[in-house]
DNA sequence: GACAGAAACGAACGTTCGTGCTATTTTGTG
DNA sequence: CACAAAATAGCACGAACGTTCGTTTCTGTC
């Protein structure tokens, strides 16, 4: 049926919106009713418990982020370009989400809470790290980076970067963040090459 | 008067081990009153709203912050060897903190809501940055680090560096992730030597 | 030991929470 | 247009939330 799934995604929209800006634990049953112009019910019904919500959010904005960050990086030229996309990417990312990027604030927000979302979180930073680490085995192979270097190293180093990066712009907005970045990420690459 | 500010201590005790595990925003008056054996409106008399009770956790927090991380780590002689002594100051904290660093999950829980908890987070932040620059300073000044080494980019990849370990650590319970941090460590100590 | 002030309690407030039900409306299909 | 199914509304529930209030118990001082 079509109304259904529709109603759902505009639900889930909402809900990615307040959990960007709050957490996905304040995502209520209730708000997400008023915000659609629904009753509780009605909301309810589509999700049958509210982990289920949270985790159907994260999926929601996994899609997303896969549409906006990696597929359009993966379609740049592999190497250097290719993980210079993917930072530039994942930054506007955070950027759009006004209230911060929903993965970095649910790790730590459920990383010592058990239960579905804490396994669905799990496993989308395990394909993220994942990613990162391909992309730089695929900047090996077209020789942008020495072939002997460690690829979970770099996929760490890049991932703190970025984390780096995300504290420092969305909590202390300082100005200096892009730069700070930017330098990083030559470092990075220069000592990588 | 003796007896209310030792309830006190215990109460932010309690607090400070919720808000690890589980967010400052779900410290309740009931779950901690509970939690100390008292009633809620015996808690609630100590704080007088909850965001004052949120807020007095973060100090609370800071205070053992700073006498575990920061102090012994300025009792270091200065350079290399401060440097490394934070970093495994913070990383201990982190681990005896079981379930997590509460400033870094209050970072991405409060970088988008106003208040007065907001407010003392941004403040005990920018307190650590500067910490972490004058780190670099002082190593300088010894002979550690280069002299045209810029500190604030220095403390933002070091702090990128100890939030990559915390989410690999705590989320991922990745287990090179010790050696991860130190080849990053070591990386960034190369580049500024 | 009396007495003042601090500290803690217990009950209640209005809200909101997530979650069941049972109706009612809306939708897509024959 | 009819009709089954899907989608939504309405209402109620028990529990927890932060907060207020009046009362009681404890604590330190003279």
């Amino acid at each position: 049926m079509k109304k259904g799934e529709q109603t759902k995604q505009m639900i889930l929209e909402a809900g990615l919106s307040t959990a960007s800006h709050s957490g996905l634990e304040s995502v209520s049953i209730g708000s997400l009713a008023k915000a659609t112009g629904m009753s509780k019910s009605g909301v309810f019904a589509h999700f049958e418990s509210k982990e289920n919500l949270q985790v159907e959010i994260l999926k929601y904005a996994a899609d997303l982020f896969s549409g906006g960050v990696i597929v359009p990086a993966l379609k740049t030229e592999a190497g250097i370009p290719r993980i210079k996309a993917l930072v530039n990417n994942w930054i506007a990312w955070t950027e759009r989400m006004t209230g911060g990027c929903i993965f970095v604030s649910t790790s730590t927000e459920f990383s010592d809470r058990p239960g579905k979302v804490r396994k669905t979180l799990l496993g989308q930073q395990e394909d993220w790290v994942d990613c990162l680490r391909r992309i730089a085995q695929s900047a090996i192979e077209v020789g942008d980076l020495r072939k002997d270097i460690d690829c979970d190293q770099f996929a760490f180093d890049l991932y703190s970067l970025l984390l780096g990066f995300y504290l420092y712009y969305e909590l202390l907005h300082n100005s200096d963040t892009k730069k700070r970045q930017e330098a990083a990420l030559e470092r990075l690459l220069a000592d990588y090459q």
